[in-house]
DNA sequence: AAGGTAACCTGACTGC
DNA sequence: TGCAGTCAGGTTACCT
């Protein structure tokens, strides 16, 4: 379901709603998760306040004096909240309650069909900034945040040199820069005119410049649009996001490419379907 | 050590 | 109506 903007609408949500709560009360359904869930910690952290809501690569960091809550969406996660009154469904796994400032109470209700999903618990006495948060909670997040200045084109040509594997895949991994997923993968190097299969370590600097730039945009524009649902994707207010209506190769194989109009072609990369135009990427 | 593959899950959809 | 097959926004353990 998420990539980073999909994360990002969710984290900003949650932090509007739950600004000022205290946590209350938390329950498991037992379901086995990616990860165990962190039962004695979050028993633990009950009656702490939510002091922030972030985000590092694709997980929602749930801010607490003691530590952090790590939640990764995984392919079918969804995070909202919900009156406390408001009846469980099918998939439910978490429901974490909150006292509210107004002497208001809300669930923050993780739903998980798939459960590639997780919580993950990363306590604060080992970690000091939110670069080695990531670290901790895997491979995935330990690239820069591609809204960091320090991400440019420069940065993705160094760290590419000694890469053969095509250049999808690659970006993909999240070790160089985080939170580009499938979709956002495939628009970014439509955009910058780079073929999906090309080996990351052959793309000349001037065309880096261009992805770096093309990310940045294509992501930011996403969040804007309140992210991407292809089938089931909703922020924490149950809100679907609209840049799916902008997606120009992601989804639309056999359509034509909105530049040269040759039908766009969908191949597979390391099991993902990758649209890509066999025009103008190169 | 980089790079490819299988596995983890459920549900929606397609075609016969 | 049903059944089989395919596909899905992610990550990582385990091979070569």
């Amino acid at each position: 379901m998420p990539e980073l903007p999909e994360v990002e609408v969710v984290v900003q949500s949650l932090r509007g709603q739950l600004a000022g709560g205290r946590l209350a009360a938390a329950r498991f359904s037992g379901k086995r998760l990616r990860h165990a869930f962190p039962k004695q910690a979050v028993d633990r952290l009950i009656g702490e306040p939510l002091q922030n809501v972030t985000r590092r690569a694709k997980f929602v960091l749930l801010e607490f004096p003691s530590g952090w809550l790590a939640i990764h969406l995984g392919m079918s996660g969804a995070a909202q909240v919900c009156d406390s009154t408001t009846p469980p469904e099918k998939h439910d796994h978490v429901r974490l309650g909150f006292h509210l400032p107004n002497q208001q109470t809300c669930d923050l209700i993780y739903n998980d069909p798939r459960r590639f999903g997780s919580l993950q618990w990363i306590e604060k006495s080992q970690v000091n900034d939110l670069q080695s948060v990531g670290a901790l909670l895997g491979e995935s997040a330990t690239g820069i945040e591609p809204f960091d200045p320090h991400f440019t084109g420069q940065l993705l040509f160094e760290k590419s040199r000694s890469i053969r594997a095509a250049i999808k895949p690659w970006l993909m991994q999240g070790s160089t820069v985080v939170g580009v997923g499938n979709i956002y993968a495939c628009e970014a190097l439509y955009a910058s005119g780079i073929h999906p299969a090309r080996a990351a370590g052959a793309v000349s600097l001037a065309r880096y410049d261009r992805l770096a730039t093309s990310i940045r945009e294509i992501l930011q524009s996403a969040i804007d649009a309140g992210g991407s649902t292809i089938r089931d994707f909703v922020n924490a207010d149950g809100v679907r996001g609209r840049y799916g209506q902008s997606h120009q190769v992601y989804g639309r194989e056999g359509t034509p490419c909105p530049t040269c109009k040759r039908p766009i072609r969908r191949m597979i990369q390391q099991q993902r379907s990758t649209f890509y135009c066999y025009g103008c990427q190169r």
